[in-house]
DNA sequence: CTGAAAGCGCTTACAG
DNA sequence: CTGAAAGCGCTTACAG
């Protein structure tokens, strides 16, 4: 036998019909217990496989998922962000388990991705990650929702918003972060990121750290404020931002692990004693976080069930079942940029 | 109309064949220039999109590569080895230029990979990534090879190995580990990492710094090596068992950087000085060895050449084309684990 | 340069 | 429980 197998080979040798063989191999119930051993011994001797191409066809459906990731134009090409790596590697097992094939395209935001995947029947769904300008991207969205196209994203879980949404509850991770800092007697906290509705995942962890100060009669100064996009080059040039103003603060909270780490470095070139001068409290817990120094306090999102959750509504929308977006709780991790040894 | 639009849609409406439909739209010289703008008109109008499980069946090839990489089962299930994750953007990004798709898999080594993608035409080839124990993962090779599935692997370069190859010159950077090391002075350097044919990219790292010191009238010493695997938690509990041995060294050359970065960290809590009493080489240079402190010295990989290459070798494979193994420079980057400031 | 015909390897009514 | 028939949406000889 030359070439790859086919059901029809396998029809053959198990002196059956061709349709009985695809019955089989699918675990249909009509079939006789002793024909479907017969068929799947012989499977399994010829090494045959379903060509995925003409069962997609017939069936009109991928059994496959595309993971779209976003980067900003303005980011380094050869980096991803290492927030999304351990998601990746969720996102990669949990489809697996549910039987799913995993296309995974880097993108930039620009890009006319939304039509592509589901239209040329390559995924029978998309799941979206990245940082961004949200309001650029909102359209999008829209557009996929109009489209039919199942989706599901990664990102800040907002009223009245096209389409479903995994994210974490930013504003208690950033209400943890406020009552961590005024726990240790900080009230001057700035803060380093985009907290616009450009970025609304930013925009909540300072809202939610506002609220912590708030209810401490405190609040959060905008004039602390710097904006931010997640990297530690953008980092560094906030905190040189901020030390410039020449305003007294005692705490910083980062938007992102990735801009705290960046604005150490520059403390420490400016001999700003971290946490005696300046506690520092990031987000995401990167494995970078622990590997810094001094190690960073930080909000950690929980990337695992992230991954999983994002998968699972994916097939429940595909499936045309109910789904809803949903909010991961946040957990804080202290280390010694906010407690000394 | 309802549904997606097919080529028989837009063969009525520009009142040709459907044949001529799939000429234009696949850019055929055999057809007339006023048809195609005609043809190419209405698809864009209709946002038509080629089905790509029906072109992928008739043309009996998938136009998509598959991506697996190994995770070793000891390893931390939600953690990537993160040396691979700007490889895995550059190779995104090289499928894209290719016109090719990228399924994505992450497996363990124990797992029957590799007949699946192939065989169910998923895939038109496959790229091997992963750190794990080379001997048991050469039979598998073996076997692709004798299937006629085109793939290409990261790891060493060898001779008489099965299939094609792109790896670093291991050797050559293990050189430029050992002379940088000579010429702070140092002698006596240990090696933390499995230096045995079970793991030939570290082998071949020491073996290339043991050249150096050799050519220097010195040598690696072997009660100076501790067995470690690609992680932080591995490279800590190799520093441990190497300050337990009670030997004298002034150097460590660490087979990856996170070895490195767990072995510094052990270093610091036994109050070894980095790099006054021990100067610390790693290789790789991940994001973390910028951010480790003190930074990590490091043999650096051209990742993005390495995605590259293997996608490119690859798309050669699948068409038939020759393809030779390769190996990439190394580059040392100086850090202050070997510099004092 | 274009069309009529065949067929890629499956799944799915339909009939028995 | 099983088979004969149709068809998913393309691409590719073949003929003109």
């Amino acid at each position: 036998m030359r070439g790859k197998a086919t059901s029809l080979d396998i029809a053959h040798l198990a002196g059956v019909s061709q349709p009985t063989v695809s019955r089989a191999l699918r675990g249909s119930p009509m079939v006789n217990e002793e024909t479907r051993k017969r068929i799947l011994a012989i499977a399994e001797q010829l090494n045959y496989k379903v060509d995925k191409n003409a069962s997609n066809l017939r069936a009109q459906q991928t059994g496959t998922l595309a993971l779209l990731l976003f980067e900003d134009p303005t980011t380094d090409e050869s980096h991803i962000n290492p927030f999304f790596l351990p998601m990746l590697g969720s996102i990669t097992r949990a489809c697996a388990r549910h039987g799913k094939d995993l296309l995974i395209s880097f993108q930039q935001l620009s890009n006319d991705w939304h039509a592509d995947y589901a239209d040329s029947h390559k995924a029978d769904g998309l799941i979206l990650l990245g940082y961004g300008d949200y309001l650029a991207y909102e359209g999008k969205l829209s557009k996929l929702l109009a489209q039919g196209t199942p989706f599901v994203r990664w990102g800040a879980v907002l009223p009245d918003q096209p389409g479903l949404s995994i994210g974490c509850d930013n504003v208690g991770g950033g209400r943890l972060a406020g009552e961590h800092l005024l726990s240790l007697g900080r009230r001057r906290v700035a803060f380093l990121g985009d907290a616009s509705s450009h970025y609304p995942e930013f925009l909540e962890r300072y809202e939610g750290c506002d609220a912590a100060l708030r209810e401490a009669g405190t609040a959060m100064d905008r004039a602390l404020q710097v904006d931010a996009e997640s990297a530690e080059e953008s980092g560094e040039a906030a905190a040189q931002a901020l030390l410039s103003r020449g305003l007294p603060f005692d705490a910083v909270f980062a938007a992102s692990d990735l801009i705290a780490i960046g604005a150490m470095r520059v403390f420490a070139e400016h001999g700003l004693r971290i946490p005696d001068d300046v506690a520092v409290v990031g987000f995401d817990d990167i494995p970078a976080a622990r590997i810094a120094t001094p190690a960073l306090t930080t909000i950690r999102q929980d990337t695992t069930q992230a991954g999983e959750l994002l998968v699972e509504k994916l097939v429940a929308l595909v499936d045309g079942d109910a789904a809803a977006s949903e909010r991961l709780r946040t957990l804080l991790v202290v280390r010694r940029s906010t407690s000394a040894g």
